[in-house]
RNA sequence: GCACCGCUAGCUCAGCUGGAUAGAGCAUCGCGCUUCGAACGCGAAGGUCGCAGGUUCGAAUCCUGCGCGGUGCGCCA
């Protein structure tokens, strides 16, 4: 038995009645899934084996003759009580408390049951992706946080993690910005995220001038959004764009000044990411940026891949990659020989599965995007960039979360009109939880009553970005975004806070009750009452959650499971005294309870990114 | 025109390879603190799971059609 499945009762289950099933159907060899399952009734008991009924149908038998066979056979002594037979064809297994104490004790060790996962190779998760002169806005909260919180997931699962903030910093929009701002001779030295933005927005507008796109988009039946924004252009439009062209054309070029001003465009633009990335408390420093720019020399040498493998074709001066299942070609080089987006794409994709040698990439981006990395992936699985050096296949997925959008489905404005940026986001979020924790400070029974004002602050932020975080992260990455900043930033109910405030109400327990953690640690586990049963059984599912996280890519999951564990140790609280309780044994058996609760509730804290302050 | 995504309680959402009576939170109505932290717990009420067929012992879940909403569709990124 492994040290994972010594505390995880579902693989224990599994193994068991794999066995079973091979008996009663009177075939050693037969290997199929039991299908075990936490109850959904507390009164069917602790588990149940549904596999019988799909079984017996199958193979034309009684589905109830069959599940008793399998009950009959099965051995689950030390495990569980006799199984049982119910319905249709349900096998109820309830856990012996012996055993039950036993899994406890094992999930309580370093990794709290969390599997690690052997695999030499690497995961490459593309998040935040921000564009170089542009102000963060809440979409990029999720690039942001979804990603980061599954790069902590695969790297406690003991995987090599590469964050991969894949920048637009390059191309003709950030020349557009750069030579409108030195047309306005602007300083450089002393720009502001906003000066950079406005510059940008306003460079785009001027740019807008396309005429062979306009015909192309009509042409393939573009959507009317696309049509409609290339035909909103002015013949005023040549210049600007000529301008950007001459300064891209430079840029790449390698002039030295032109390149000294890039460069400061990006570190204002970045200071601003580091700065939210650090009040969000995720993991993304310069060392997790790669922009387009590092891709720039390789860009050649994909479109001469594609050709030379025979994959690309030239159409209309341009080169494209044709597929065989659909009209829509992927383009890779201009018609005047410029680049594009799929191109740096493919080189990308390329550069993680090939060099950083992972066998699973990410990309944490909008779900708009779904058609482009359909074919990029596609692009890259024809002409084997989806292998790794050896062979090994490589898992890419795209991740495309929803639009983020007001209650009126229109973008999000703040209470001035303007754009609602992630930065207001995060103020207002920082501030409210502040408010909070002041208010709730002025108690004199309160734990946090006489903090200072910094440790007040503190503690408020944490409990702010708790609350958007998860407001985020706990729903499914897929579907539309409903973006509503007072549900985001609550604080009771099924909110981020909730689960903090249990984690700081065992760290009181704990300090409270004066008993030195080794002392704890060494105590054996007694379960009885039907709370710390159900907490003891939830409890034990953490370790095969946080691998379906990965699995699934699911962040919603942890979401889901810390948010029952802490709602079952409040129930748990509620209804057996801890230090008050006579018996010392029952005493130290529900504190190692709280302690085990409490490392569990940390650790799943961590993995979404949020701080579980000890005070609230 | 083609493709993809969504539709579950008044609101926001869970629902894991098809399983027992479809679950939470918010809002509403009750109950529980001379305090092991009430940012909590217990209970009540609230649903033709978009509609119609089909598959089967069994469907919110799988298949088909339709409706509504959203998004995307070659020289922007």
């Amino acid at each position: 038995m492994s040290s994972t499945t010594a505390c995880d009762p579902i693989a224990l289950l599994d193994e068991r009645f794999r066995k079973a099933i091979g008996v009663a159907l009177g075939d050693e060899s037969v290997d199929a899934d039991p299908i075990i399952k936490p109850s959904g009734n507390p009164q069917f008991g602790d588990f149940q084996a549904n596999a019988a009924m799909s079984l017996a149908k199958s193979r034309g038998m009684n589905p109830r003759e069959l599940a008793q066979k399998i009950a009959t056979a099965v051995d689950l002594r030390g495990v569980a009580h006799p199984a049982e037979v119910a319905g249709p064809g349900f096998i109820n297994v309830r856990l012996d408390l012996d055993a039950l104490g036993a899994m406890l004790g094992s999930m309580d060790s370093a990794n709290l049951g969390v599997p690690l996962l052997a695999d030499r190779w690497g995961v490459t998760v593309d998040l935040c992706g921000v564009n170089v002169a542009k102000q963060m806005h809440v979409g990029h909260l999720r690039a942001t946080i979804i990603g980061d919180c599954l790069a902590r997931v695969f790297t406690r699962l003991g995987r090599v993690v590469h964050r991969e903030n894949h920048l637009g910093d390059w191309g003709l929009p950030i020349a557009m910005t750069l030579a409108a701002l030195r047309r306005a001779k602007v300083d450089l030295d002393r720009l502001t995220l906003e000066d950079l933005n406005v510059a940008y927005r306003r460079a785009q507008a001027e740019g807008r001038h396309d005429e062979a796109g306009l015909a192309a988009a009509i042409a393939t039946h573009a959507g009317p959004h696309r049509v409609i924004e290339l035909s909103i252009q002015n013949d005023d439009a040549r210049a600007s764009i000529d301008d950007a062209k001459r300064t891209l054309l430079k840029l790449q070029g390698g002039d030295e000044e032109l390149r000294r001003d890039w460069q400061k465009l990006i570190d204002c633009t970045m200071k601003e990411v580091f700065h939210a990335a650090r009040i969000m408390n995720v993991t993304l420093g310069p060392e997790h940026s790669r922009g387009e720019s590092f891709f720039r020399d390789r860009l050649g040498g994909v479109v001469e891949a594609f050709l030379k493998a025979g994959l690309a074709k030239e159409d209309k001066g341009a080169i494209v990659v044709p597929f065989s299942d659909r009209e829509r070609p992927l383009l890779i080089r201009k018609s005047d020989g410029g680049f594009l987006y799929a191109t740096t794409d493919l080189a990308a994709v390329r550069f993680r599965v090939q060099e950083l040698e992972s066998n699973r990439v990410i990309y944490v981006v909008d779900a708009r995007q779904r058609d482009h990395f359909k074919d990029v992936f596609d692009a890259a699985a024809l002409i084997g960039w989806d292998r790794l050096p050896d062979g090994t296949q490589a898992h890419i997925t795209h991740l495309g979360f929803g639009a983020v959008l007001g209650k009126d489905k229109r973008p999000l404005k703040t209470r001035s009109g303007e754009n609602f940026t992630l930065m207001d986001l995060l103020d207002e979020a920082v501030e409210r939880g502040t408010a909070e924790v002041t208010a709730r400070a002025q108690d004199p029974n309160a734990p946090t009553h006489g903090l200072s004002a910094k440790e007040l602050r503190e503690i408020g932020q944490a409990v702010g970005i708790a609350a958007v975080k998860y407001a985020d992260l706990s729903s499914e990455v897929t579907r539309d975004y409903v973006f509503d900043l007072d549900r985001m930033i609550a604080f009771e109910g099924d909110t981020g806070p909730y689960i903090q405030y249990a984690h700081a109400r065992i760290s009181s327990i704990l300090a409270k009750s004066g008993v030195p953690i080794s002392t704890i640690a060494a105590a054996p586990f007694r379960v009885a009452e039907p709370a710390e049963r159900q907490l003891a059984l939830t409890l034990l599912r953490y370790g095969t959650t946080v691998r379906d996280v990965a699995d699934a890519l699911e962040p919603s999951r942890l979401c889901s499971y810390l948010q029952t564990l802490a709602n079952a140790f409040n129930a748990f609280y509620q209804a057996c005294p801890v230090l008050k309780v006579e018996d010392s044994g029952v005493r130290l058996s529900r504190l190692r309870l709280c302690h085990l609760v409490r490392r569990t509730l940390a650790d799943g804290l961590d993995l979404l990114g949020i701080v579980a302050p000890e005070r609230m």
